[in-house]
DNA sequence: GCCAACGTTGGC
DNA sequence: GCCAACGTTGGC
C-alpha cells in the first residue's frame, strides 16, 4: 500500500474541515503543478494512507486520511469562477486530475515541522528538503508510521 | 513582512 | 533550447 503526504493551508482547508465533510469524504481538486498531478494520477490508489500535513499556519503533521476514490479528471479547472480555472483546460482535455480523500483522525496536537526535523529517521523526507514545495510528495511505510505513532501518542 | 526556492512563461 | 523575469509557495 503507498503512502502519501498532502498539503493544505488549514484557512483554506483544515483537518478538521475534512473531519466535518459528509462521510469525512472531500474531492481533493485544484492541484496545479504536473509532479503533484502525476503523484495522485499515477500513484495513488485506493485505501493508499494519506499524512495530513497544515502549512505556512502551524506548519505540521494534522491527521490521517486516506485515498477514498482514485484519480478522475479535476473539472473545477474548467469553470472561470474557480480559484484554480485553467484556462488550458477542455472538456476533452481537462488536463487536472484529483482523488477524493477520506478523514482518517485528527492528531490530538499538530505534530510540528521541527519536531519532524529532529527524527533521524525522517531525515530523508522530500517534505524536508530546502525549498520543498510539492503539494502531494510520496512518503516510504516507515516514514509514515513513525509520523503516526508521533501523531497518535500526543495526549 | 521578508526572502529563498521553485515552476512557468516568453523572448530570442 | 536557453535563460531572465515573474508569480507563487511557504518557513520563519
Amino acid at each position: 500500500m503507498g503512502c502519501w503526504l498532502i498539503k493544505s493551508e488549514p484557512g483554506c482547508f483544515s483537518i478538521d474541515d475534512l473531519a466535518a465533510a459528509p462521510d469525512g469524504v472531500t474531492g481533493w481538486d485544484g492541484v496545479r503543478n504536473f509532479q503533484a498531478r502525476n503523484f495522485m494520477r499515477d500513484g495513488m490508489r485506493l485505501g493508499d494512507g494519506l499524512l495530513f500535513y497544515h502549512s505556512v499556519t502551524n506548519p505540521g503533521v494534522a491527521g490521517l486520511a486516506e485515498v477514498a476514490r482514485e484519480a478522475y479528471p479535476d473539472l473545477t479547472a474548467l469553470d472561470p469562477e474557480a480559484q484554480h480555472y485553467d484556462p488550458r483546460a477542455t472538456p476533452e482535455n481537462p488536463i487536472w486530475s484529483m482523488v477524493d480523500v477520506r478523514f482518517v483522525a485528527r492528531f490530538a496536537r499538530v505534530v510540528p515541522l521541527a519536531a519532524l526535523r529532529a527524527v533521524p529517521e525522517l531525515a530523508g523526507m522530500e517534505l524536508l528538503r530546502k525549498g520543498s514545495r510539492l503539494s502531494v510528495m510520496p512518503v516510504t511505510a516507515q516514514e509514515f508510521a513513525v509520523i503516526r505513532a508521533m501523531g497518535l501518542a500526543a495526549t
